[in-house]
DNA sequence: CTCCATTGGACAACATGTTGTCAATTTGAC
DNA sequence: GTCAAATTGACAACATGTTGTCCAATGGAG
């Protein structure tokens, strides 16, 4: 096995068990790592975006976010609001009640973040992560993309 | 984000890059990521084994690679053998299709799996490799694992 | 302004994988 | 040998995400 074929392996692994974890961590919160994921995406962007918006920031199709979206709204952690330049495209924006959940799974992950961080040391993360960006970006320049993603 | 948020955001779009490019690079064949992902492991496995030993291999739930097990018998890619030691474990084993099957997208993949190698060096890519499975090894240890995975 | 290409949302079908549950089989402790 | 525990497969329900398709709305070229 070669060594691209080694980390793709390893890729997989790591995705799962980051799904699985995060699943562990925020269940208590009522949230999935699906959720927990728009939420933090809406979080970090700071600002009210359309579902369509929201999808191209993280990787993933309209249609997918937006069934995540709906979830959130039937729990009041986000909610719809009128769009001025758009009149189908909701701005999508974090109650309270979102807000703190995103709040809570944060404290939730803090500590097995930090024991990472002390383990592998920054440094070795922040390598991890620029391999990984350039191997993606290779394989991206050598196929074509749908539409979104 | 600190820096494991941001590893973790890039496996995240890593692996979907890695699933989108593995559909496009063997559809030819009338492969999927996940059926070969399955052939694969059998492959370097080199010997039979029943679904539930692959699926711990693989680090996924026996039902999943089951269902998959399913749709490469259906193709003649794979075949179920009698179990000497358990009855109702039957053996999986790739037939000359299934074989044929996985030298192709060896195949498929080989320049862009070359271009990556040159591009980013095979140290980088143990280093990432190695620094993922640390951190997964870390989240299993904090985590309660199910059944399988 | 009109036309059309792009963007966005909604709906459906499907692919992938997990979780839960049950029965069959094997295995190990006694 | 017997019985409990662990393993394996089968079936169902669900979670997550993609693809395909259709329509609505926007925006830019002419």
């Amino acid at each position: 096995m070669d060594d691209v074929q080694q980390l793709t392996h390893t890729v997989f692994a790591a995705n799962g068990r980051l799904i699985s974890a995060g699943n562990q961590l925020v269940a208590d919160i009522g949230l999935t790592s699906a959720l927990w994921q728009v939420l933090a995406a809406l979080e970090y962007s700071n600002e009210t975006l359309p579902a369509a918006s929201i999808a191209r920031n993280m990787g993933l199709t309209r249609q997918g976010v937006q069934r995540v979206l709906d979830l959130l709204a039937e729990q009041s952690m986000i909610e719809f609001k009128e769009n001025p330049h758009h009149r189908r495209a909701k701005l999508v924006g974090l109650t309270p009640k979102g807000k703190k959940a995103v709040a809570a799974a944060e404290k939730a992950v803090d500590s097995l973040n930090k024991q990472i961080i002390k383990k592998i040391g920054a440094r070795r993360l922040r390598e991890a992560s620029a391999t990984l960006k350039e191997m993606s970006a290779l394989i991206s320049e050598n196929l074509q993309r749908k539409e979104n993603p």
